[in-house]
DNA sequence: CCTTTGATTAAGAAATAACTTAATTACCTA
DNA sequence: TAGGTAATTAAGTTATTTCTTAATCAAAGG
């Protein structure tokens, strides 16, 4: 999750994902898509495989690269519905949180007035 | 939307939205939480509250932070479908991508063997 | 008016992330 | 097997984040 997360948060890594929702695609033909080098390319790469968010597949010479939409959509939905709840069943993250949730050495703070 | 990932990128933050999904909370209770200094928490608030994500109001000497779901769910929500819709009407991102894609000066790859 | 408390801003150190060029690996083909 | 192409790894630099302490601002309250 912290993976996924920290690979969505660049913008080349974002436009990586688009591209390869419309088809899968090697790892020049992505590189040829934008400015930077190759290299700094296929460390995108590598970080969105890290996160389980695209998959590689060497054939001959090329490496294809292709969209892993499970991880991405069970992730970004299990989030939301963990912060974001419809009906509240206090799932994952917000469920730890709350459970452990130390109160504060805190003077009581004003309702409201 | 680049705010928004990058918010969300930061385990700390997306547990103190995860803490704002129960309750209205003031900076200080928020800070209580964690083992970091005060002052480190109150950056992550403002990246949270560039991001749109949580509100803040002054009441007296106190300031509540409270979620804001709609920018959470609308971004995290976008995006998925655009990255992965079912059924696939080329929304924002992948569509101007799409639109522009320059077909890369590379071989044609192999087909599969 | 002075002190305490909550919170943020400022300044700077330390850790991470991102990019570049050069070198390397792997595969294909004449 | 030599040469070329695709791709990654290595090494080093630069930029960005993140954190800390100290200082500042603002509201309460004696």
């Amino acid at each position: 999750m912290q993976r996924v997360f920290e690979a969505l948060s660049s913008s080349i890594r974002r436009q990586i994902l688009a591209y390869l929702s419309h088809a899968e695609l090697t790892a020049g033909e992505i590189a040829a898509r934008f400015s930077i080098s190759k290299p700094a390319v296929s460390q995108h790469l590598s970080v969105l495989e890290n996160a389980g968010l695209v998959a590689s597949e060497k054939r001959g010479q090329y490496v294809h690269y292709r969209l892993v939409e499970d991880n991405l959509v069970n992730t970004l939905n299990g989030y939301l519905q963990d912060v974001c709840p419809v009906s509240r069943p206090l799932k994952s993250e917000s469920a730890s949180i709350a459970a452990s949730a130390p109160r504060p050495p805190e003077d009581q703070p004003p309702a409201s007035t």
